[in-house]
DNA sequence: CTGAAAGCGCTTACAG
DNA sequence: CTGAAAGCGCTTACAG
């Protein structure tokens, strides 16, 4: 069903029925009520809806919010990562109307997944949300300058341009060291992840201007995941009594370990986790700790994105928000005073 | 960029790009080597890639795959039931290299969600794979009548034409039957949802079947979720020595509500549930089930599609899969010779 | 007030 | 061997 064959259907021509379609009322083109009635009718009678790919073509937009992730994401691993993320996004676009276009494709080509060597398929969607802890900063410029309306999720300072949705990380860190500090913890270590990523960054910049407000001793260390023994170590040699430990999965794996070498957590060190994962065992350790917002991050990147879409960018509208996370103040951080 | 620039840079006309990029060595349309790879060095250097709306408008594919599911598929609910057929999707379309389309608008009108509604939206995609436990069958016949290529997850067995890649229910039901009749058991009692959907008559005729064959007592009641109280009265009336529960979640609550009541499972009663949640509590009682493939579904639905898309449907391919299910023997079902 | 026409970027049969 | 042209289904400025 074309529009020509609705024209034929309503003897009007082709144009008019574009016109109808557009609900456009100007001065310049108006029609007849009883010709725009005549062309309701028949549309309603077809069930007739405009070919996006033609729309697309003729400059239109078709409501859809394109979603790159950066990393593959429904394996196992990752989908700890991405599916809050997903909920949101797909909630939000469905109370916008549009549909999702997932950029899936050459997920399997080795090295980094570029958003720009999709090139041309990115148009089908009138925007994209943009989802993984590793983006290239230079393609993020790119698109920038295509005036390729997008969101990312997580903060993006690099590039002053770049619109995003982010978890308020270092605010978070921030209360958590307040809380350690309050319960009279004075040395503390820190374990971050050998990540260069924003999040990890962020994290980290919380931490050390918390400690540093305060005055108390600390120590930054950086370990990869399922190096808890190691960790536990380091932890003694500088005599702190509590770990900030970046991975949460790491956390839990170091307050496993402790209690498996005999002493307790939190009377003998506190562990706070400075995330939450997903799969969470409901039998595991209530560790202290910050939860990211992470489905409310996908919904508000699509709706940012919306708002970019939409034109309605001026001053009056930040394009760079931070969400805020919440804390647990679970069982893990001990009470010293 | 567009064809018509590169044809500038390389100094051809637009029309020999598209040869170039159709790839296409007829005799008909042979361009000269020298000249294919001017153009092609000019399409690397500029990355260049068609737009796909056009591609579609001019009646070319693009590889994608819709993704339509019947019901919201993200509240926690649903995702039970979605999350691993979509991860299964996902990852079949990275094989394939498409990417895929979602059709979240509309979500929330009321009733429910109509394919045909979304019209051309569908015409984006290169062809749909369906989700959901109702479909409407009027819908799906239309969708053969105009020739869309589509796959059902689910057995869709009313119309011959429908394509679908489902979980055998039957058979693996009829085995549990068998294993529960092995173990002694002579007096079934069968606990239907008050649902018309295919899986859930697929599983009752496979219990009908198996019970009939080893000619034993069976007793079939219908019952909402969470009247696991009510249930247990059934069963005591018939004097059942197992029931098979159709909805997990009861199964779960069965058990809970027996043991509550001062009995033990499967010492009194045998409980025997007709497929698996996703969020099985760890801590919970390892009930003897069903376990459907549902990535594989996923996964499998793709894969079909992309056979019929690509033309390969004669007589020689199935395009109505079962895929089986598999069984965990729990310790729910009581051995009593 | 309505219709004929150009143009979006592609593909492909068809002239040269 | 290559280029000019029609057509896919739309939108929108522009003639009538």
């Amino acid at each position: 069903m074309t529009q020509r064959r609705i024209a034929e259907l309503a003897g009007v021509s082709q144009a008019a029925v574009s016109l109808v379609l557009s609900g456009r009322t100007d001065t310049t083109t108006r029609l007849s009520d009883a010709t725009r009635q005549r062309v309701l009718d028949v549309l309603h009678e077809t069930n007739y809806e405009a070919d996006p790919a033609a729309r697309s073509l003729a400059g239109k937009s078709n409501n859809i919010v394109g979603v790159f992730t950066y990393e593959s994401a429904f394996p196992a691993e990752a989908s700890d990562f991405y599916a809050p993320l997903l909920t949101g996004v797909e909630s939000a676009a469905e109370e916008l109307g549009a549909d999702l276009l997932m950029f899936t494709s050459s997920r399997t080509h080795d090295g980094p997944r570029r958003l720009l060597r999709e090139g041309s398929r990115l148009r089908l969607a009138d925007g994209c949300v943009l989802l993984g802890r590793h983006m290239d900063a230079g393609e993020l410029a790119r698109l920038v300058e295509l005036e390729y309306p997008f969101v990312a999720v997580g903060r993006r300072d690099g590039d002053a341009r770049v619109p995003y949705v982010g978890a308020d990380y270092a605010s978070a860190v921030g209360e958590l060291v307040d809380l350690a500090v309050a319960r009279g913890h004075t040395k503390l270590t820190y374990a971050a992840l050998p990540f260069d990523a924003e999040s990890t960054r962020d994290r980290l910049a919380g931490f050390v201007a918390a400690t540093r407000k305060h005055g108390v001793s600390s120590r930054v260390v950086t370990r990869s995941s399922g190096e808890a023994e190691k960790l536990a170590r380091d932890v003694d040699v500088h005599g702190s009594t509590v770990v900030f430990v970046e991975d949460p999965v790491e956390a839990d794996r170091l307050v496993a370990h402790i209690e498996s070498e005999g002493r307790a957590v939190p009377r003998d060190l506190s562990v706070v986790a400075l995330g939450e994962h997903a799969r969470r065992d409901e039998a595991a350790r209530d560790v202290t700790r910050l939860v990211a917002p992470r489905t409310a991050l996908g919904a508000e990147a699509v709706r940012l994105l919306a708002r970019i879409m939409s034109g309605e960018v001026d001053e009056s509208i930040e394009t760079r928000v931070l969400l805020p996370c919440s804390i647990v103040e679970g069982s893990t951080l001990a009470d010293r005073r």
